[in-house]
DNA sequence: CTGAAAGCGCTTACAG
DNA sequence: CTGAAAGCGCTTACAG
């Protein structure tokens, strides 16, 4: 680049020192004020650029993160993720640091390459948002950087994790329903797909035990396959008088499904979902569901990972938060 | 970080030097195959990571590039951008390059304050997504580094852009409909809010014009207000048969719309919309629309840019990305 | 094929 | 308060 301003030129403008420059540019101690505010707009004049690369050069940070998709969790009809990531972005500047993304594909996942991000030491810690394979996760594991996953955990590893507090906002949503007089309750979601899945089941599942209501197997509907693929949903004989769906956009299918089996929502069905995402205001009636805070979590990821750059030792374990029941119009009073 | 391995270190277990070393790893002439291979492998061994920023400060890149969407085309039902931006950063990666997000909030925009990652020189180009005040626009053109504008352009600033073929998109749909045997076909849309949305204007006033059917205003209906919030759609007393809208979006509500009105959707009115985006299989029935390509989208922006960073006094124009239509149910041949 | 020297732009630690 | 020296890890250009 041609205009290629550095702080020797603005030092041998002023007769003065780099090191001064240097000083002045980052308000640093040991420059009087006056030289300091000449620096500063002589810099500004000449149209000066701090050069980030050499700091990360003499300190060994990049002042990036990179922040890891698994690419099946961002097709079109998924944008949640990229809208943490967004956020995370947004959070992470204000920090002086700035966000990479990587999108993850299967090949690399499988065969555990880790992105070369890290073998170039382009980034001082990494987020990994999406549940991935555990083989991946222990390749991840061996870098000796700060890592943190994000919106899933993996018991066997102990690496950091901020999840979405699944288990009790399904106990929540769930205690809702009973409250509304429901007492044949679904659950709509593959158990052994994702652990939040999984884990917005055993809420469900919580909920009942605490109100004596049996667990029948003919009513925990299955959604997608194991890798995360939609497939018709098989309702039951006789229809449940609530679902509770492991995510909007299946409450929204299943909304489409029972409808055109002539049932009126929520009249005869009461459905509802997990997320609070685009989805749920796409149905009619629009879904009483539980939203997910993005930008909490976000927050709390990008606050929890400068803590480890600064202190690699930080440990957090399992960070819930907590998310929030909305009110909408899927539900039925019985 | 404690396990900091450079090629000094590989070379002094090899007693070599560095510069060897380097040609080694860069794959560069100047080293035998053989010592090459030994210190490949040693490298691996001792868990050696290329450090980017010593290059970087070497040669003045610091391989990444800027994206720039500003905050309002990034909400919970926005996720065009995001996506486009997904696919960015997957063909960035495959040319070595990297990308960062920068979501460029209305106040910075204002205020047109550039990005600090632009002050701090980690990136070397920028591709600005989504249309941006003139005024921004103005103050991105005195950087000196490449940029390009990605899904609009401006007349007045000669920043090298690409957009979808919205013209072309717009007057093939509005002609399919013209052949459907459709006279009376309304255009929704602001025509004073992008230049997307008055290019698709243009390109369906075109195709009435060679079908000798007079524009008329009434039939021009608003669909949100000039800083692209939605606002509620009037409809013209007597429906037309066909409404080419703007975008799927509006479409899908627009079709919510006219149902409520007890309209059948195509037996009474034919909809189509534009983009393919995740509202066009979310209405019954799914919509007839113009697939905007984003694959090749991102893929002519990396491109563009790798040759503007070679070369910086390349320059494209504006170029336009086909768009195709996907015929679905939402339009009836009369 | 191999390597000593110099330099990229900044900062740290120390001396004045 | 100010600055000379050394160093961060790599690469380029040149010499052998």
């Amino acid at each position: 680049m041609k205009n290629n301003i550095t702080m020797k030129d603005i030092a041998d403008r002023l007769g003065i020192s780099a090191v001064t420059v240097s000083k002045a540019i980052n308000d640093k101690e040991g420059v009087s004020g006056e030289l300091k505010e000449k620096i500063k707009s002589l810099a500004l004049e000449m149209g000066y650029r701090y050069n980030a690369a050499a700091k990360s050069m003499k300190d060994g940070l990049s002042y990036n993160i990179g922040v890891v998709i698994p690419e099946r969790f961002t097709g079109l009809t998924q944008s949640f993720y990229l809208r943490i990531y967004q956020q995370i972005s947004k959070n992470l500047e204000e920090c002086g640091y700035y966000s990479t993304l990587h999108i993850l594909n299967s090949e690399d996942e499988e065969q555990m390459t880790l992105p070369r991000i890290y073998y170039e030491k382009k980034v001082d810690g990494f987020i990994i948002l999406g549940q991935v394979s555990k083989g991946y996760i222990e390749t991840i594991q061996k870098m000796e950087l700060p890592k943190i996953l994000l919106d899933f955990y993996d018991e066997h590893a102990d690496i950091d994790s901020i999840v979405t507090d699944n288990f009790y906002g399904a106990y929540e949503i769930t205690n809702y329903l009973i409250q509304q007089g429901h007492r044949q309750i679904a659950y709509v979601g593959n158990l052994y797909s994702t652990s939040s899945i999984q884990d917005r089941f055993l809420g469900y599942f919580k909920s009942l035990l605490e109100h004596r209501i049996p667990l029948q197997d003919h009513l925990i509907l299955n959604d997608r396959d194991e890798r995360g693929k939609f497939i018709d949903i098989e309702l039951p004989e006789s229809l449940p008088t609530a679902f509770v769906c492991n995510c909007d956009q299946v409450a929204l299918e299943l909304i489409f499904k029972l409808k055109k089996l002539g049932c009126d929502i929520p009249n005869d069905c009461s459905v509802v979902g997990f997320d609070n995402d685009i989805y749920s205001t796409l149905s009619e009636p629009h879904l009483t569901t539980v939203e997910v805070d993005v930008i909490m979590m976000a927050q709390t990821a990008v606050k929890l990972m400068m803590e480890k750059i600064r202190n690699p030792h930080r440990k957090s374990g399992r960070i819930l938060v907590q998310g929030k029941i909305i009110y909408r119009d899927s539900v039925r009073k019985l």
